[in-house]
DNA sequence: TCTGGGGTCCTAGGACCC
DNA sequence: TCTGGGGTCCTAGGACCC
């Protein structure tokens, strides 16, 4: 028996389950994002394969959606149920007999097996999922990581795809380096400088050569991925969060001092308010700000001590504000806390 | 059209200590 | 007067992913 790296995607993740709770909407373009308001400042997060034809993806401002597809059926995010589905999706790939699974996010996970028939392990994924769910997924079959996630869009919808080491670089040779999991537009960029293009360039670049542009540690990573390795198994350990984060992406520019301060004091109260529900404390502010019409940085500062202050962790926060000096009007603002660690060693 | 909101991880370089 | 070599901790900032 050989090990095998499934990755399992749920197609149009949230698209699909609001369709499961409103089976009228089947076949229609549907797309999920902010408050479901077309008209407001908010993205797409999910498109249904309807709403793609007419060229709407994820990350598309809503605005602009509504403009391809006036006739779109618009709602807003529902966190609670996306997270509920997700939950009885990861229970049935944990049901699989042998299996070990990593979970990557609501709507996906690697799965590790032992087996002869890879193929017919991601089979039967697709129908528990579906039988318990009523929702379709794609599976990638691989042997590392890298490329099993990278074969899973190659087997959308609804399908499957082998990515192993034998046929990488016949699939995958003469595509762009960004489309490996990992690199994206900046480090494509900063290859393209030293003449990479494509996955095979990648792979044949000597690992030593791209120390000097990106250091000791991710130069030989990315020359390492342009061959598709990755890990070779799955960590089944369950995920523990670092950080809590709010951000809020203003309808109208804040200007205003007084509105500023209103809004990160806001920010910093839901933040705690995600701590306390960890039952760990606050160790370092982090802030995140976006200037308009578009120039995003961020700050942050350890705390003398952990705590669940939101005075004080929205004064740290204004205080990194202030430091900045850009005069400029706010369209967004990020609040995020790190926790303490769970084991309290910090 | 004008770029969400939730995260994770990495590196460079300064301050400080012995 | 000049200033090694080892180390830790911290901040700033970049980059990636879903």
């Amino acid at each position: 028996m050989t090990s095998w790296i499934l990755h399992v995607d749920l197609d149009q993740f949230l698209a699909a389950v609001e369709v499961l709770r409103r089976p009228e909407l089947a076949g229609l373009p549907v797309v999920v994002g902010g408050r479901g308001d077309p008209t407001e400042r908010a993205v797409v997060s999910t498109a249904s394969y309807e709403a793609r034809e007419f060229g709407i993806r994820s990350g598309m401002p809503l605005r602009l959606a509504a403009r391809k597809c006036p006739d779109a059926v618009f709602l807003p995010v529902d966190r609670p149920v996306y997270e509920a589905a997700s939950a009885v999706v990861m229970d049935t790939l944990r049901a699989v007999p042998g299996a070990t699974v990593e979970v990557l996010g609501w709507d996906e996970a690697f799965v590790g097996v032992d087996t002869d028939d890879p193929e017919a392990v991601a089979h039967r994924i697709q129908a528990d999922v579906l039988a318990a769910t009523g929702l379709h997924c794609s599976v990638g079959i691989g042997d590392t990581t890298t490329r099993a996630k990278i074969a899973t869009d190659f087997g959308k919808p609804r399908g499957t795809h082998t990515l192993v080491r034998q046929n990488w670089m016949a699939e995958m040779g003469h595509r762009p380096t960004q489309a490996i999991w990992g690199i994206g537009p900046r480090i494509a960029g900063r290859l393209a400088k030293l003449g990479i293009d494509t996955v095979a360039d990648l792979a044949r670049a000597d690992e030593d050569a791209l120390v000097p542009e990106f250091g000791p540690t991710m130069g030989p990573h990315y020359a390492r991925l342009g061959r598709g390795g990755g890990h070779t198994t799955v960590d089944p350990t369950p995920w523990v969060p670092r950080a809590h984060g709010r951000e809020t992406t203003y309808q109208h520019d804040l200007v205003e001092r007084a509105e500023i301060v209103a809004a990160v004091r806001a920010l910093a109260a839901q933040v705690v308010e995600d701590l306390r529900g960890e039952g760990r404390p606050c160790l370092r502010v982090h802030l995140k700000v976006r200037f308009a019409p578009f120039f995003t940085t961020n700050r942050s500062r350890k705390l003398a001590e952990p705590t669940y202050d939101v005075e004080l962790i929205a004064a740290t926060a204004l205080d990194l504000l202030d430091r900045l000096e850009d005069a400029r009007p706010i369209r967004l603002l990020g609040v995020r806390g790190e926790m303490v660690p769970p084991d309290g060693g910090y």
